[in-house]
RNA sequence: GCGGGUGUAGCUCAGUUGGUUAGAGCGCCAGAUUGUGAUUCUGGAUGCCGCCGGUUCAAAUCCGGUCACUCGCCCCA
């Protein structure tokens, strides 16, 4: 017998998940669209070899992560672990480096192969925010900007915070990388066995970690500001001052890390404390060297991903978007069903949300219709057919009136402002 | 991949030192009320006690394994 569960580390989006999931939906777009990002759709699987060359191939998504397999054809393709590889694809492909400036946005499933826990899922949903082609640290602001107008609409910027480092442009980011190395391989025995693997793949990571011994390691390291040349520190500057400018606030994070080695300047995360382990909620930065590194012209770009179902966790009852509530068109007896299917076509014609009431007595029509949700129910027997009414019940007031067909809509539409 | 916790009705959960027919609330269905819902009253059905094996006269209960969920580590949104 087939298991009748989703795959693990899946779920089902329905019912007030749905609606969570829609009421952050129109609004990204909404403040996505202020900002004069297009949407764009790229396909929810790539060749893999585009993954495996923007993640590296020692990143922990590329060597654990991937849902990766062979399609008919002997492709290996891979279902997308993130957002920005798949966008930079698209860019290329589409030649947009003669639109660019490309400012878009985009929504959908992302997966990964992990442990599942709370806030993490294999399948998942982002948005996604990115600006191509403008190396101005504008760009920067103004992708903060939206991600924190977003929150802030969303009801739940008091409960963020926004967390900001600089990486450096190439030239400090190696210098600051090789003064790491030195440190910590001066304390190889007293690092713990992750750090360890972390000083040849990827050093920066130390400075996140957890432990308690690495972390008294971690307070004497290095700072990454120490190593800021001219041209960082004015361009840091400038995306500081001007978050600062639109009162947007912010707390410097030097720990703030990225692993990989096209990552530049701004890096930024938005955390909460109130999602357990898994407090980002919205994590990005710049990338200038990603485009070159995929076998593109050289472009700057800069951008955020979020976390759906995190942040669907954290909205409160009150900003969810409503439907409007239907009004339940009940046919009493068999002989009235082709007519009553009318009266409800020609209301759903003139936009209004009907539902039907198939089946049993009026108490159980009537049931059905409460049920529902519905502001109105519409009985139509073979005395209102005869007549060319239908009975309104208002099932709040519990109040009822004839009204003539052909006024239908119009009433119901009035009773419902 | 590693460690902790939990699996009983559609949902939330009780179930005594192992003891024979496994419970509650909510929800669902039916009736009171065959042209009137939501309230009220009455009745009904909930079930491989996650799955497999072991111990025992006897297992929802104890033991082992397994699967799932969950929390944390790693990593990330």
């Amino acid at each position: 017998m087939a298991r009748l569960q989703p795959v693990r580390g899946t779920h089902d989006v329905l019912g007030d998940k749905a609606i969570r999931f829609r009421t952050i939906y129109e609004k990204f777009k909404s403040v996505a669209e202020r900002y004069s990002h297009q949407e764009i759709d790229t396909p929810i699987f790539e060749f893999t070899e585009t993954f495996k060359r923007t993640l590296g191939d020692t990143s922990d998504v590329v060597t654990k992560e991937m849902y990766t397999f062979e399609d008919r054809g002997g492709e290996q393709v891979t279902l997308r672990p993130e957002y920005t590889a798949g966008i930079a694809r698209a860019f290329m492909s589409n030649g947009l480096q003669q639109s660019a400036p490309c400012k878009f946005y985009s929504f959908g499933p992302m997966f990964r192969y992990e442990r599942p826990q709370k806030g993490r899922m294999r399948q998942f949903h982002q948005m996604d925010v990115e600006i191509l082609g403008v190396p101005e640290p504008q760009a920067d602001i103004e992708v903060i900007a939206l991600g924190s107008d977003l929150l802030d609409e969303l009801g739940i910027g008091k409960h963020i915070k926004l967390e900001l480092n600089s990486l450096g442009d190439p030239g400090s980011r190696a210098d600051y990388r090789d003064a790491l190395v030195k440190y910590f391989t001066g304390f190889k025995s007293a690092l713990s066995e992750d750090s360890l693997q972390r000083l040849d793949k990827n050093p920066l990571r130390i400075l996140d970690s957890k432990d308690e011994g690495d972390r008294a390691l971690i307070e004497n390291a290095p700072r990454i500001f120490e190593f800021y040349n001219e041209a960082t520190k004015n361009f840091f500057d400038e995306v500081k001052s001007g978050l600062e400018a639109l009162s947007i606030n912010y707390v410097i994070n030097d720990r703030l890390v990225r692993g990989l080695d096209y990552y530049c300047h701004t890096a930024f995360e938005f955390t909460t404390d109130q999602l357990g382990a898994q407090g980002t909620v919205m994590a990005g930065g710049r990338y200038d060297g990603l485009m070159e590194m995929m076998g593109g012209p050289p472009t700057a770009g800069i951008g955020w991903a979020a976390g759906m179902e995190r942040i669907a966790e954290l909205i409160s009852e009150e900003i969810l978007l409503n439907s409007d509530r239907p009004v339940v068109v009940a046919p009493v007896g068999n002989s009235t069903q082709v007519v009553a299917m009318k009266i409800a076509h020609d209301l759903r014609l003139d936009g209004i949300v009907v539902d039907m009431a198939y089946r049993g007595n009026v108490a159980k029509r009537m049931k059905r219709a409460n049920k529902q949700n519905a502001a109105f129910a519409i009985l139509i027997g073979d005395d209102e057919i005869a007549r060319s009414v239908g009975m309104v019940k208002n099932l709040d007031l519990g109040t009822q009136e004839e009204v003539s067909l052909s006024n239908l809509s119009q009433y119901i539409r009035e009773a419902q402002k």
